[in-house]
DNA sequence: CACATCACG
DNA sequence: ACGTACGTGATGTGC
């Protein structure tokens, strides 16, 4: 029979600082947690111990504190964000009916090594889990030392019974007390014997095994300066020796029932662990013995039913009732859509006639009145329910606004966040297409009480109605439409990259004496750093850095890395453009991308499949791709954009006069910058300057640091600095608004734009600086970025609105942050030109005038 | 599946 | 003193 013991607060401390920190929903810490249970998890599977006793200290003071009050006074007090993991550890381990032993007075270590002592002496196998080697003194032939090693979220441990410790450090376990009496222990702040190290205690305790007999021996030593220290730190050495001694006769008596090593999976701890949202526990925790996983699940698994239908004479059935309905619940798939009505869920399944063409407009015309009609996720539902009109609710974009550092809202996570239902896994669920949308199209209609709620009290409750619900059926008017591509003329620019890149590749090649895959940084690191011995080292963790900003500085003088730079180049525009790009044209020789509105953290959409977000434009050669979009007959495009928007929001939020003015005066605000900046009139601005200043702007807006600017600029942090201040000295409102958003954010832990879309920033709340300064620079960030999404996001609702008032038959079809374009009927090129830039700058009404400008053209890369 | 790289605002 | 710009998505490589 084995005993495992744990050293609760060591294990819990490795797991703390083996991963990130990362807060789960409620803003509660977890790593720590997760941490010591996948170590404690690793060694169960590979010990399958029989008994399990957990040692936590308890925080009192102990036998040794009242010895010596320096005792441990030199450690640094726990961070704040492992402190609060202490009672969840063991709220977790009690609810896995894990046997857990404290007691005042007394260290972990005394009662472990009691313990161990114990069990040995009952005839029992051993296994001490400790992250702390102090223990290592009570190993022996049955007790075996366990240390983990986390690295990259993989646990190792190193095993010691007594001779791997003689083995490893030439001491036995006992001798080890002695020799950490001789060299001290910082941490725990015993003392010993001045400057004795490691090295020299092992040395001496291997020949003299004890204190003792060293000092009956001490004549023999013969090294002066250490002789007079053993002899002056004499009592030293000996209250050390008692400080470090594990106590392995506490008052404790080993409990073997207690310690029972079974059922840690039960509906407690089901409870528990979904609480903390340790969903990868559970699933661990079914694939160990003496839990019945199966049947704790299936205790939980929320009970559903849903009735599929598949006749004719049901179908009209059911319209009829959602007619009569007041609140109906959708989901749609491509094989059917599923209907939630009060109590029950109905998937009507296509067949024959009555295929999806005959049920969207049999349930767009059910629906007409004042409904309400949930969703998850509504974009794909508005086939079904038409434009988009109040009483229209999408608990996935609340879900969003409420918690937009998710980026995912399934439902099975939705529904045991916020209904604590439980459907189990999602990937699960989703292989049951139909039953899938039936517990969406349910459970949608339950979620939108709960999430309207959090949402309303959280003030967002308008930025929902009259900005992301109405936004939602825009996106999906865009992503019908459409956009069309050139096929032909993409296969061409292929081409060409193609031609290039071959040449590129044969010179390279020869350059390098050598072929290899250029697109591996590995293997182009080895190539360049080794073989061709060219400067600068590492940088990446897996090796050389071989990014654009350092090949750049040795391009000059290496025409391979020039070659290199080039072939990147043409290799990035041919896979992720050319030919990336022409796998997403439809039949219809349009590229139908999707324009996702609950990603971001900050509140801009994203687009995906493809992302049309970042067609190339910086450089001539990338441009050129804009050329393959094109309007349809008859057509022209007629493209928009926002001047400087998050600067104008930034004097408009700081209410910086000298901003604004500049500003109200039309000047462009770079030379503006540097004018007031480098003390120079308007007009003698020099090109350096305005680009110094540009940067420091753009810093600001970044959440500003003095290396990231003097990286920018190439300039010495010292310079940068002083840039920095000469910024803040001419504009100190800036500077006030910065700090005070910092300081509201740290308060409320979340950052708010304008128009009250939230950010939480956890980050402000780290106890790690490099943390803690990402979260403030997000909190100036957040505000700026967040606030024109938001004003883009109204504007984009507007022009909507208003081309379908006016009849037009003109459609926006891609939104690029503070850009759009608009598919524009000839005809209707001067109305919309005018319309789109009018609403732009309309959308909201600011200490400084917004400014946008239209620009019409063939194609994307005329219209720009 | 993580990482490095690079395209955009 | 700590090592850094904010927000995204797609591709290719290599474990």
């Amino acid at each position: 029979m084995k005993l495992l013991l744990v050293d609760g607060y060591s294990i819990l401390n490795r797991g703390f600082y083996g991963l990130p920190l990362l807060s789960n929903k409620d803003g509660i810490y977890t790593n720590a947690v997760l941490g010591f249970l996948n170590i404690l998890f690793k060694v169960t599977e590979d010990e399958k111990p029989d008994y399990l006793t957990v040692a936590f200290d308890v925080h009192a003071p102990t036998f040794r504190h009242k010895m010596y009050e320096g005792y441990k006074g030199t450690r640094k007090p726990m961070p704040e964000e492992l402190k609060m993991q202490l009672p969840i550890i063991r709220e977790v381990l009690s609810s896995m009916q894990v046997n857990i032993v404290e007691m005042e007075g007394y260290e972990a270590d005394d009662l472990l090594g009691t313990l161990a002592g114990q069990a040995e002496r009952a005839g029992l196998d051993v296994t001490l889990l400790s992250g702390d080697r102090d223990l290592l003194q009570i190993a022996s032939e049955k007790i075996k030392i366990s240390i983990p090693k986390t690295t990259g979220g993989k646990t190792e441990t190193f095993n010691y019974y007594a001779s791997d410790v003689a083995r490893e450090y030439g001491v036995t376990p006992l001798e080890f007390i002695e020799v950490k009496a001789l060299q001290g222990d910082s941490s725990d702040n015993i003392p010993g014997v001045s400057k004795v190290g490691p090295k020299t205690a092992t040395e001496l305790i291997a020949t003299y095994h004890s204190l003792e007999n060293l000092y009956d021996h001490i004549d023999e030593i013969t090294k002066k300066a250490l002789h007079e220290n053993l002899v002056n730190d004499k009592e030293m050495a000996f209250f050390s020796r008692t400080l470090s001694r594990i106590e392995v006769n506490a008052p404790i008596e080993l409990n073997l029932e207690a310690s029972k090593f079974e059922k840690m999976l039960n509906d407690a701890s089901m409870d528990v662990l979904l609480k903390y949202n340790l969903k990868s526990v559970i699933t661990k925790l079914e694939n160990i013995g003496g839990s019945d996983a199966s049947a704790v699940k299936e205790n939980r698994m929320e009970e559903f039913n849903f009735e599929v239908v598949k006749d004719f004479n049901k179908t009209e059935e059911i319209i009829s009732k959602v007619t009569k309905a007041g609140e109906v619940g959708i989901a749609a798939t491509d094989t059917g859509v599923a209907l939630a009505l009060a109590g029950n869920t109905y998937f009507v399944r296509f067949y024959g006639f009555v295929n999806k063409d005959y049920m969207q407009n049999a349930v767009v015309n059910a629906l007409k009145g004042d409904m309400r009609v949930t969703t998850l996720g509504i974009k794909d539902v508005y086939d079904y329910t038409g434009d988009y009109r109040p009483g229209f609710e999408d608990c996935e974009i609340l879900a969003y606004l409420i918690d937009p550092l998710k980026g995912e809202y399934p439902v099975t996570y939705l529904s045991e966040r916020y209904l604590n239902k439980f459907f189990g896994d999602e990937k699960e669920l989703v292989k049951d297409a139909e039953k899938y949308a039936a517990v969406k199209a349910s459970i949608s209609a339950e979620l939108f009480k709960v999430l309207e709620a959090e949402v309303d009290k959280l003030n967002m409750l308008k930025l929902y109605r009259d900005v992301e619900m109405p936004l939602s059926y825009v996106l999906y008017s865009m992503e019908r439409e459409g956009v069309l591509v050139d096929r032909k003329a993409l296969k061409e620019y292929s081409d060409k990259c193609l031609e290039g890149i071959a040449r590129l590749e044969k010179k390279i090649y020869e350059e390098a004496g050598t072929e290899f895959n250029i697109n591996s940084p590995k293997q182009l690191g080895e190539i360049l750093f080794e073989k061709l011995q060219l400067p600068g080292g590492k940088k990446t963790k897996s090796g050389y850095s071989t990014a654009a900003d350092v090949l750049e500085k040795l391009s000059v003088d290496y025409p391979i890395v020039n070659d290199i730079l080039e072939y990147r180049t043409l290799s990035k525009l041919n896979s992720t453009y050319a030919e990336g790009l022409q796998n997403y044209i439809s039949e219809d020789g349009r590229i139908h991308a999707h324009f996702n509105q609950t990603i971001t953290a900050t509140g801009r959409l994203s687009s995906t499949d493809p992302n049309l977000q970042n067609i190339p434009i910086r450089t001539e050669l990338g441009r050129e791709l804009r050329k393959v979009f094109y309007p349809k007959d008859g057509f022209t495009f007629v493209d928009a954009d926002y001047s400087q928007i998050e600067l104008r929001l930034m004097a408009h939020m700081s209410g910086d006069e000298k901003m604004i003015q500049a500003f109200k005066e039309g000047k462009d605000i770079h030379r503006s910058t540097a004018s007031h900046v480098f003390n120079t009139p308007f007009d003698e601005v020099t090109a350096e300057q305005r680009r110094s200043a540009k940067a420091v702007n753009f810093g600001i807006i970044y959440g500003i640091s003095d290396f990231g600017l003097s990286r920018d600029i190439g300039i010495d942090m010292k310079s940068a600095k002083k840039y920095k201040e000469d910024y803040f000295g001419n504009f100190p409102k800036i500077k006030k608004y910065l700090d005070d958003t910092v300081k509201k954010a740290k308060e409320d832990g979340f950052t708010t734009t304008l128009f009250g879309r939230i950010r939480p920033i956890p980050e402000l709340k780290s106890s790690n600086f490099m943390q803690r300064s990402f979260g403030e620079r997000v909190a100036m960030n957040a505000p700026l970025q967040g606030t024109a999404a938001d004003i883009m996001k109204i504007a984009m609702i507007n022009i909507f609105n208003r081309m379908k008032a006016e009849n037009l038959e003109s459609k926006m079809l891609i939104q690029v942050h503070d850009e759009v374009l608009i598919e524009t009927k000839l005809s209707e090129k001067d109305t919309v030109m005018k319309l789109v830039s009018e609403e732009m700058e309309k959308a909201a009404s600011l200490s400084v005038d917004l400014l946008a400008e239209a620009h019409d053209g063939a194609t994307w890369y005329d219209a720009k």
